[in-house]
DNA sequence: GCCCACTATTTTGTATACAATAATAAAAGT
DNA sequence: ACTTTTATTATTGTATACAAAATAGTGGGC
C-alpha cells in the first residue's frame, strides 16, 4: 500500500461525514451529478440515512475545495463555469500538471516507472474493453501515479483537487470507445516524454496532453 | 472595490461560521497560534460566544484547506511540518508563485502595475516604520496583487491557499526592522523582473525570491 | 513501589429542535 | 388580466441533547 499523507484513507473506519464526502466526490467525478445542480441537505441526509449535520459537514468541506459553490442567497450547487472560467481553471491545471511532469521526470525511479506503466496498462485494457466507467477510474489513477512520482504529496494534492473540479467536464468528452482508445494513445506519448527524463520534454509533453484534453472538453460545452 | 470571485467577501453579512473561519485564519497567519497546537471545539465556541456547530464547520473547512490537520484519534491541530515536509510545501509554492509571476508578466496592464506599485509602497512604509504586523499584512497584500495580475482567479486562489499554510512559518522569520527592510528590497527586485515583461526573467525572479524566503524560514526551524 | 484493570470524565460525532430568512403561493387591488 | 402585497411553506444556520469513544484518574493486586 502506498504511503498516505495526512487524511486517513488507509484507515478502515470512516465517519459518516467522510463517507458522504467521498460518495459525493465519486458521483461528481463520474459526472452523475451535473454542474449547476443544486444539492439539498435534507434529501442528501435521507438518501444517506443520516442527519443533516454530517451532510452539512461534507458539503462545507467540498465547498472549501471548490467542488461546490454556495448560491447567491442559499443552497449549494455543483460548480458550474462559463467557458472563460473553464479556460482559467484549465490554465491553472495546465501549470500544475506541467510542473508535476517536470519534477516527476527528474525523480523517476524504478517503482514510479512501473507504477505508471501498470496504470497505463489498465487504461489500455479498459479502453479496449470499451468500459467507460473503468476507463474514467483508470485515467484518474494514471495521473495520480505521475503526481506520486514527484515525491511531493502537496503537489499531488493540489493536482488532485483540480482534477476533481474539472471531473464533470472531462467526463463528458468520452462518448464512445474510440475516444477512450485515443485518450490511451495520448497517454503513451506522454509517458515517453516523461520517461525521457528531460524536464523540458516532459513538461511540454504534459502541456500538449492537457491542451488536447481541454479542447475536447470545450467541444462538449 | 476589486472584483470578487465566488465567496462573499464583499457582502457585509457574514455567518457565524464564516466569522470564526476568518478570525482563525487571521490568527494563524499572524502566527498567534503556533503549529502543533490543538484547537478545542468547546473552548473556541465559548471564546467566540457561539455554539460548537459553527465552530465545527469552520474547523472542518480549514482542515479541508490543509491549514489544520486532524489528529490521530481526536482533535484538530494547527498543521505542523517536519523540515522535509516544509521543503515539499515550499517547493509546491515555488512552482505556483513562479507560474503566477510568469503569467502576470505576460498580462500586465496599467491597473495591475499601479496596484503592485501601491502595495509595494505600503510594504516599504510599514518596513521603515518597523511595524511588524502591518508589514505582514502588506506583504500578503503585495503578493495578492501579483496573483490578481494573472487575471486568473483560480491560480490566485491556489497561491493564496499555500500562503495560508505557510503563514506561521514565514511569520517567524521577521524578527527585527532590518528583516522587514530587507524583505521590502527583495520585493523591489522582483517587481523589476516582472515589469520586464519577459516571462523567463519574471519566473526566475520569483523563484529567487521564494528560495530566499524559504531559506529564512528554515533558519527559524 | 510499580503495573494493570476498571471507572469516571472529557471530548467528539451525530441527531434533533428551534428560530430566522428566503422562496413560493395566494389574494387583493388596480 | 396583471401587478403588488401578504401569508404560507421550505430551507437554512445555530443551538442543544445524547451516545460513543478516548484519555485520565483511581484503586487493587503483585
Amino acid at each position: 500500500m502506498p504511503t498516505v499523507v495526512q487524511n486517513g484513507s488507509t484507515t478502515s473506519k470512516l465517519s459518516t461525514a467522510q463517507r458522504i464526502e467521498r460518495a459525493l466526490i465519486e458521483e461528481i467525478s463520474a459526472g452523475e451529478l451535473s454542474p449547476g445542480q443544486r444539492l439539498d441537505e435534507t434529501r442528501l441526509a435521507e438518501r444517506f440515512g443520516a442527519s443533516r449535520t454530517p451532510v452539512r459537514e461534507a458539503l462545507s468541506r467540498l465547498t472549501a475545495q471548490g467542488v461546490l459553490v454556495p448560491g447567491e442567497k442559499r443552497g449549494v450547487f455543483i460548480a458550474e463555469y462559463t467557458r472563460e472560467e473553464l479556460a482559467q481553471i484549465f490554465e491553472a491545471m495546465h501549470e500544475i500538471e506541467a510542473a508535476c511532469a517536470r519534477i516527476a521526470s527528474q525523480r523517476l525511479n524504478l517503482l514510479a516507472r512501473s507504477e505508471i506503466e501498470a496504470a497505463q496498462a489498465e487504461c489500455v485494457r479498459a479502453a479496449e474493453a470499451g468500459d467507460r466507467n473503468a476507463y474514467l477510474r483508470a485515467n484518474e489513477a494514471f495521473h495520480e501515479t505521475i503526481y506520486r512520482a514527484t515525491g511531493n504529496p502537496y503537489m499531488a494534492e493540489m493536482a488532485t483537487e483540480f482534477r476533481r473540479r474539472t471531473g464533470p467536464f472531462r467526463a463528458k468528452k468520452f462518448r464512445d470507445t474510440e475516444d477512450l482508445i485515443e485518450s490511451a494513445k495520448s497517454h503513451q506519448a506522454l509517458i515517453d516524454d516523461i520517461f525521457s527524463e528531460d524536464s523540458g520534454t516532459a513538461s511540454s509533453g504534459m502541456r500538449a496532453h492537457m491542451t488536447e484534453s481541454f479542447m475536447q472538453a470545450l467541444k462538449a460545452y
